[in-house]
DNA sequence: AACATATAGTAAGGGTACCTGATTAAAATG
DNA sequence: CATTTTAATCAGGTACCCTTACTATATGTT
């Protein structure tokens, strides 16, 4: 019981965190746009993990209607981030193709380390990042037993992205 | 140095669960809607701190334009969730209280404990709780320093209403 | 009292992220 | 060759937000 309490306590705190940090981006405002996990984003990442795939196995691989993503490669297309070419061997399909401007995107939209993670010592980072690994990999391990069609790649894709994107 | 590697590696690692719990919440479904704290959710929630606002101290509060909160107030009010009074004072402004239902919605809109917290130990829990708490409170002060307007108050309900919410 | 200005709220229109249902075109299959 | 499946798109919707008018009502000034 005593333990059940701790779990609800740990679990508060990270719902706080996670709605507060919507306010805090909204007020706190980054000088440079993240790269986040919805609409066009969503389909940049999935491209970087590898090209030219269709808009249906997009779809498929990131959990989208079909719908939603021919709307967001359409604004993509628009903005010169992706290009369409038109399958050779399936006159049907729309290859997604990254242009350079696009993977520009991506690379560029690095992140900055918030100031309120400085505020922890040493110790407490080291902490942290071995707390929150164990988190998501329960969480990939999750994702991907609600729903394998997912893929595991796009997630794996995603932790290196955001260990990577501070490196240089 | 060093401590910088570190810095970076807990924020992506905090980034990581920011992104994917959007993803999480998506796939792994919860059975009750969450109240969040973005539009109608958002309202309900400052006016559990105080009822009775207009809109126009609503929007203040919430760091919200005028119009926005205009139209999530009467989406509230066709869901029988708040109602409007002209205030007596000044025939201009529109009160907005929370009717008994609002008051209902608030309190069921509880939220389970996620599966993954569970995969942590007793130790674990208490670090985590420890250190999110560190990481909230400087988030608090650097909003409430980048917007004093919004007030500390919805902050401080806001947090509470986290650690409460398991109760019972 | 009369006029100017400030304030509360709304209407209109826009943008982003999604969704469902219906439709078109091309491929696969009986 | 006709039928069915599949890739993509169109049309229309919801939720969350914003900006630019514009309407009442208040208040401050002459």
């Amino acid at each position: 019981m005593a333990n059940e309490i701790k779990a609800e306590l740990a679990a508060g705190k990270l719902a706080e965190y996670e709605q507060l940090s919507k306010i805090y981006d909204d007020i706190v405002k980054q000088a440079r746009p993240r790269l986040t996990v919805e609409g066009q984003g969503k389909i940049l990442l999935a491209l970087t993990d590898e090209d030219h795939l269709s808009q249906r196995q997009l779809a498929t691989r990131l959990g989208m209607s079909p719908q939603s993503t021919s709307e967001f490669v359409y604004k993509l297309v628009k903005r010169e981030l992706v290009t369409l070419t038109k399958s050779p061997k399936d006159r049907r399909v729309n290859l997604v193709n990254l242009t350079p401007a696009g993977r520009q995107e991506i690379e560029s939209a690095a992140q900055e380390v918030p100031p309120f993670v400085r505020t922890l010592s040493d110790t407490e980072l080291e902490q942290l990042s071995a707390l929150m690994t164990k988190i998501t990999t329960a969480m990939y391990a999750d994702i991907d037993a609600a729903n394998p069609t997912l893929g595991v790649k796009f997630h794996k894709l995603f932790a290196s992205r955001y260990l990577k994107q501070f490196k240089k």
